[in-house]
DNA sequence: TATTGTTATACTCTATAACTATA
DNA sequence: TATAGTTATAGAGTATAACAATA
């Protein structure tokens, strides 16, 4: 039961009437406008399903990566391990994942999912392209190119620190 | 006193060995690891002035609209206004900004930046141009403007809505 | 001794309700 | 009655410390 507002709010929705050009001036502004639309837009999609966005992510990267150790997973999402916990027992409970012991190291866990967890994800999927298809449906096809490698390439610097 | 890691962690950092293709087909995915690394590395620029990023983007805010009212203020950044107060608290006492009483309506209050806050403004954005030049170094003149004119669109869209 | 998963806990950010003083 | 600012508080997300089981 999220609580955040219909329309997440953030320090971003700068009104017609305030002078925000010394803000407008740097990219991060209009990232993070721009992210915040598309992470409260998917948090509304995703509602239906019962899934969090953390929560899609770690099913998604499970179906992907059958007998990933929560560990592994936790790294890959750069969620800590404590709060990992939360969320695979969530996934748990559903029915969508299942832990099972690693023979060759019983301190860890394998992670699958279920039949009914990949047709989750699945419709997650859908859903997440649908609502970002109407976000990017206003740019060309060169500019949704433009984007991705652009984006691609500040992720790459920021890795490199 | 932030409590965040050096490295902020959110859950986008996907490794190397971890198949993570289910994620990368969208652009919200990568949107949020750019702009992570983007509010990380501001994040980082601003600590020695004592700026988080919420007071940071409502200190130029109020360079930028001298006698702006908190309400204003609040709905520009899509801030609530409790935790505005908050923000300000904090401003007001490091001598940065002003409260002023409005003679027209003794409900509200006027913002205006002091000298000292206008130069920690500067300063600040100093800072922030240096740390975005630094992720963006890597992209060519086009990308930068293809990738800005992107997220407008994207904004407005989101706008709409 | 180190690591995996876990529990308990604390800090930050964001949201709502209700108060006060003005309008 | 409504609005501006405030206080108190609650929820979500994220962080650390410490423990049991296992390596």
């Amino acid at each position: 039961m999220p609580q955040q507002k219909a329309s997440q709010k953030f320090e971003t929705n700068v009104s017609k009437k305030v002078d925000d050009s010394g803000l407008r001036q740097v990219a991060g502004y209009h990232l993070k406008r721009a992210y915040n639309i598309i992470r409260s837009d998917l948090s509304k999609a995703l509602e239906p399903l019962g899934l969090r966005i953390t929560t899609y992510s770690s099913l998604i990267l499970i179906v992907g990566n059958p007998g990933i150790r929560q560990s592994e997973l936790a790294t890959a999402l750069d969620i800590e391990r404590p709060n990992m916990v939360v969320i695979l027992d969530d996934l748990e409970q559903r029915g969508w994942i299942t832990r099972e012991r690693v023979v060759t190291d019983r301190r860890a866990y394998a992670l699958f999912a279920t039949l009914a967890g990949r047709n989750v994800s699945d419709k997650a999927m859908e859903l997440d392209s649908k609502s970002e298809a109407k976000l990017m449906s206003s740019l060309t096809e060169i500019e949704v190119k433009t984007l991705t490698s652009a984006l691609n390439k500040i992720e790459r610097i920021g890795e490199e620190q």
